[in-house]
RNA sequence: CGCGGAGUGGAGCAGUCCGGUAGCUCGUCGGGCUCAUAACCCGAAGGUCGUAGGUUCAAAUCCUGCCUCCGCAACCA
């Protein structure tokens, strides 16, 4: 019986057109999962997408049609996304899956039933129009960050879990459990930040919108991204909380490893295993948070224009070579870097001269000296022995590297024996061999070595570039690529005839390719100036009466020093006319030493609500113009402490 | 003093646990070869290993202070 190897990614959230940057996880699991299956493991691969929710409501509203129908296409595309990439899922679940939704219902039941989940009072700041909760770090400038109207703090029922009874055993489990939370990095934030201090009961329902799967028992509550996104993993599986799951369930769960973002660790190694344990099944054996693959240094956004989806990168140069890409370029744990520059010269030097030329010239020159026939390796001689050593270590290696999820390090030792076996070419020239007949079975055991490593590389790599493997097979003619077959240097058959070179990579003009994507850059953004040339709205209207509600005055700056516990804040004292002094805090700390603001008159608000800033209460808000680089403080040095602007 | 990570030739990284005078890929320059996709192979230039001290026969590696950057948290009135 082969072992089971259950292995999954994050669930998309269809909000929008995924980018590169977001494919690298599909991709990074792919080439777990395929490497595992070409192992001999029975491996299960479950993806797929996370489809409820506000946001989603929102954005279906202004595209004017149903949320279903929103996700539908989005959760197209993202399929698409995968299948363009050559991922191999097993299941590409749905959140909106009836048999999903039908589940996480019965396990809210469950879990309230046996008083997990209990009925309270989430308390917040509420939008009446909107009808909409927001927490203090949502709001813009103190009010609505949807219609900029007024919050206030309001009550309202719903579910919450208790999580606060499983802290300890929580606790427990991931301290005697080295790998769970993986790299080491994020087990210490996640022990330091939240579990420690202790945690509060999370709030699992709600009422403020409709697009999401109802509390079976209650239907003014729908049930909040964390029970219904997460329980994806069982529920893919057949999971039933009344004990009659799927042998799917029983086969595979619990699962080996969740490859998830960064940015959603705390929510795999909390929440996740806190309601495992509630429902009292087996926790997840390790979740590893892959860092994200950033711009040149920035983060891939949309308004700033640098996002590269994995569509235009396949049409032009390949899945092989986007794959190759996101597996070899990505550290393990610190952010990786994308741009064309880089993905260029990637797939040259290793691609197209390493990896390309290497089979290349072994099958030419095979058919060029022996018309083709694998000769029997007779004639052994100086650096076979290196070579076939590293075949065998880089099997290895591979799996060491693998199992640690450096992937890129795996990538590149396998690129390694292909330089090494470039090397053993130059060191035994056996293009001077040819010239002698004595020498030919020494030239034909050369080869053979030669093929035969350049087989170990096809084997290894296809979890990588399964195209690629492919076609180095075909080149072979060769259809022995099993990993068992890497066990000993040798499994190449002789006597059988080798197929007709073909490039594999064919290599890129860097300076042509660079600018024909500079073209296709300005023609796209010309097209978008046209389009959106008619009206940019500024936001709601006012009268002048909601205008005269604000008090803006001028103030002095008496003193200016950093905030001890933040980063960003300065704290201000000013003269604001009224004799008293005034403090206020800004978040200005990483653009403005505290020296060039003391005494210049400023601008603030200064009938805003007080508040309290990592200890400082600050009355009011001191105004800037929010660059695109940097806030711009507007100065006011021609009017006097305490001149109120109209 | 919130928690954690990192600073190594032009770029990106390894080496740090278990001290012994730096290694890989890319780039630059020179050479070789001709089987091959102007590719491949060899060689060279280029580093006071963030900084200041300390321990030691010996420190990139151990200890202490400081500086800078990053992640998480908090927070941007």
């Amino acid at each position: 019986m082969p072992q089971k190897f259950y292995i999954t990614t994050a669930i998309a959230y269809t909000s929008r057109k995924p980018h590169i940057g977001n494919s690298y996880e599909i991709v990074l699991t792919d080439a777990i999962a395929r490497y595992k299956r070409l192992q001999g493991y029975d491996v299960f691969f479950l993806t797929g997408t996370d489809e409820h929710g506000q946001k989603i409501e929102e954005y279906a509203k202004e595209a004017g049609v149903s949320p279903k129908e929103y996700v539908d296409v989005v959760a197209g595309q993202i399929r698409e996304i995968c299948d363009l990439l050559n991922t191999t899922y097993d299941k590409f679940i749905r959140t909106t899956d009836p048999e999903h939704e039908k589940t996480v219902q019965k396990i809210f039941k469950k879990l309230y039933e046996q008083g997990d989940i209990y009925k309270g009072e989430y308390e917040g700041l509420y939008c009446t129009p909107c009808e909409s909760f927001w927490t203090q770090s949502q709001l813009k400038d103190g009010k609505c960050p949807d219609c900029g109207r007024e919050v206030v703090p309001a009550k309202e029922e719903a579910y919450f879990l208790r999580l606060s009874k499983y802290q300890k055993q929580l606790e427990e489990f991931i301290e005697q459990n080295d790998n769970f939370i993986y790299p080491e990095q994020r087990k210490k934030e996640m022990l330091n930040n939240f579990i420690k201090p202790g945690l509060q009961d999370l709030c699992v329902s709600r009422s403020s919108f409709k697009w999401g799967i109802p509390v079976s028992f209650d239907d003014k509550h729908v049930i909040y991204v964390w029970i219904d996104a997460l329980s994806n993993y069982i529920t893919a599986l057949g999971y039933d909380p009344d004990g009659n799951s799927d042998k799917l369930y029983q086969k595979y769960w619990p699962a080996d490893v969740h490859i998830i973002g960064k940015d959603i660790v705390r929510f795999h190694t909390i929440y996740w295993p806190i309601l495992l344990m509630a429902l009292g099944e087996p926790l997840p054996k390790q979740v590893y948070g892959h860092p994200w693959l950033l711009f040149g240094k920035d983060k891939m956004s949309k308004s700033v224009g640098n996002v590269i989806y994995a569509d235009d990168l396949v049409r032009r140069y390949g899945v092989d070579a986007v794959r190759y890409y996101l597996l070899s370029e990505m550290p393990h744990a610190a952010d990786g870097s994308i741009t064309y520059e880089t993905i260029i010269e990637r797939y040259n030097s290793d691609l197209a001269n390493t990896l390309g030329n290497l089979v290349n010239r072994t099958i030419a020159m095979q058919n060029k000296y022996f018309g083709g026939v694998i000769q029997s390796p007779d004639v052994s001689g100086d650096f076979d022995g290196e070579l076939q050593a590293l075949c065998l270590q880089t099997v290895k290696d591979v799996d060491t590297l693998i199992g640690q999820y450096r992937v890129s390090d795996a990538v590149n030792a396998v690129m390694n024996l292909a330089r090494r076996a470039n090397k053993y070419i130059d060191e035994t020239t056996p293009w001077a061999l040819a010239k002698d007949d004595a020498s030919l079975p020494r030239l034909g055991t050369v080869l053979y070595n030669l093929l035969e490593t350049i087989r170990f590389i096809a084997v290894l790599v296809s979890p990588f570039i399964p195209d690629t493997a492919k076609s180095i097979f075909e080149q072979l003619n060769c259809t022995v690529n099993t990993y068992d077959s890497l066990q000993a240097f040798g499994a190449l058959k002789q006597g059988e005839t080798v197929g007709t070179p073909a490039v594999l990579f064919a290599r890129i003009d860097a300076q042509k390719e660079l600018e024909s994507i500079q073209k296709e850059l300005e023609e796209k953004q010309a097209q978008q100036e046209d389009n959106s040339g008619d009206f940019v709205p500024f936001g709601e209207e006012i009268t002048i009466d909601d205008f005269a509600k604000l008090d803006m005055r001028v103030g002095k700056v008496l003193t200016c020093e950093p905030v001890k516990k933040s980063k960003k804040l300065l704290k201000f004292t000013l003269d604001d006319g009224s004799g008293t002094p005034r403090t206020i805090a800004s978040g200005i700390a990483q653009y403005y030493q505290p020296e060039e603001l003391v005494g210049r008159n400023v601008v603030f608000v200064a009938n805003l609500k007080p508040v309290k800033l990592c200890g400082v209460d600050s009355c009011g808000m001191i105004l800037s113009a929010e660059g695109k680089e940097r806030p711009n403080v507007m100065f006011a040095d021609n009017a006097a402490p305490g001149d109120k602007l109209r």
